[in-house]
DNA sequence: ATATATGCAAAACTTTTGCATACAA
DNA sequence: TTGTATGCAAAAGTTTTGCATATAT
């Protein structure tokens, strides 16, 4: 595998985050933060097995996303795939939705600001009417890409 | 397992869309729509088998979601639980969103009328933007329930 | 009568875990 | 040095599939 250069500011707020939850900061883990700082969209295992390269063996990659989720560095998704997809939490990427293309599968990110506002005034109604604290909220939209179209 | 008598409006239209697929209106679909017509949130593989019982096999219940999802009478869901949920599509069932409770797992459906007219605009405004023909989407919102709290 | 659906058994695929060794702090 | 992380091997959990029999139309 090659070295990724990491940009400093995340690296630092990530080597927090681990450091937070007891875990260190080792080759492994760099190289799994490098591969999504690279993407712009979910990642599958699979896929980031393909960029950390095959050394890396799958019962590591697993521990190690499992590590990251655990310290609040990736947050897991799954889109009905049959397996799951993991992407930088908020504070490490832009807060963002998904397009997801039911003819050829591919997922890709999408920045909706307007919107944002309005989910969380309904975060705070859903509190009031239903008692249910919202934390953070999930959107993907499902349909064809402009390629399948 | 029980005969759960199933309302014939839902029934009628159940079957029409398993014989548009080519599918035969069987006993055992018949169960498994009967669960998610009691239901008021998506239910799990084990949870539909605890309501039409275990003698139905596992390799029948998958095949039979499987078929009502390919019939378009069940869609499939993941929340990053390690499983697929599984809930009745468009026009069976109210358009909806969901609660879950990160403290303990519950999933709770929930109806927000007023946000699918933005929700909607928001749709061409990525059909646009994007090229992309969004047909359905999905909101969720994670946090902790009044229990949990 | 004929094609589809189901049961059983086996397997495939994703993900997790035990334990010895290697590494970060 | 000391506890955490990794590699290897094995297993667990979820989901799929082949084939013979049963069922819906």
């Amino acid at each position: 595998m090659s070295v990724i250069d990491l940009d400093p500011g995340l690296q630092e707020e990530v080597s927090l985050r681990l450091a937070r939850a007891g875990q260190r900061w080792t080759g492994g883990r760099r190289q799994v933060v490098g591969a999504f700082a690279l993407a712009t969209a979910p990642l599958s295992v699979s896929e980031v097995h393909d960029v950390v390269g095959p050394e890396m063996p799958l019962s590591s990659l697993y521990r190690i996303l499992g590590d990251l989720v655990a310290a609040g560095v990736l947050i897991r998704l799954e889109f009905a795939e049959g397996f799951a997809r993991f992407e930088l939490d908020e504070g490490l990427a832009e807060h963002h939705h998904h397009l997801v293309c039911t003819g050829c599968g591919i997922v890709a990110d999408l920045e909706l600001p307007d919107l944002e506002r309005t989910l969380g005034d309904t975060a705070v109604d859903i509190r009031r009417r239903a008692g249910f604290e919202a934390r953070t909220h999930r959107l993907d939209f499902f349909g064809l890409c402009a390629a399948c179209t």
